[in-house]
DNA sequence: ATTATACATCAACAATTCTTGATTAAAGGT
DNA sequence: ACCTTTAATCAAGAATTGTTGATGTATAAT
């Protein structure tokens, strides 16, 4: 069990840091709407193109987005579960005394 | 409306940064059963005093804990409406075909 | 075939974060 | 007064993370 716990900290401290930079949030703030290929991402956000690559293999290592090839475009989306898991996480850290009845994401109230 | 939404991720990169590492959520966990101090917490965890102190204002200065000193001690504790700001952001990510009706925490449900 | 586009990857460097051991300061005990 | 305990802070170095410009590769358009 103690096994278990370290690998929760563990699990949650990767997507805790994939989420800890601005950029990676703006690009997840822009694919909250549905999946974007990377020049769009490039031509909205102002980023180099090379960053962007390294930011988006950040959030796809932690498994909070996937990509899809297609033609020359890669197309980058949301893992909805990586999401749950991450609101779970944050339901999980609420003190005793503050927690309430959460639920999944998608099954609360 | 633009400078509100950056400040926000701003912020989201703040608090996530702070819980992006075990060592801090570690004691995050140990914190949620209530104040603790800090030589509780450098007896439970295996860790050097000034890397738990360099932690814990860490922690403190992305507002997630706050400190208060008796006698010799300091004890730590959580700042519940930094958790809830946690909370609002993780919800506040989830892609929009996923996302329910996920209120403050305390409030849901 | 040549050229252009979309994107990943790499190397080099900059910046930030983490760890360690030492020092410092405040509070209490003797 | 002196010693001990608790914990912050600091300096130095190690490790990790982020940026930039260049190069490589696949796909498609001419």
């Amino acid at each position: 069990m103690t096994t278990a716990v370290e690998s929760k900290l563990a699990r949650a401290a990767v997507l805790f840091q994939a989420l800890s930079d601005e950029t990676r949030l703006e690009i997840m703030e822009m694919l909250r709407g549905g999946e974007r290929c990377v020049c769009e991402l490039t031509e909205e956000m102002d980023a180099a193109q090379s960053r962007l690559s390294f930011h988006l293999r950040v959030l796809k290592e932690a498994g909070l987005v996937t990509d899809r090839k297609e033609g020359r475009w890669s197309y980058y989306a949301i893992v909805p579960e990586a999401l749950a898991e991450l609101h779970d996480m944050s339901v999980a850290l609420q003190p005793a005394a503050q927690r309430r009845e959460l639920r999944k994401v998608g099954r609360c109230c």
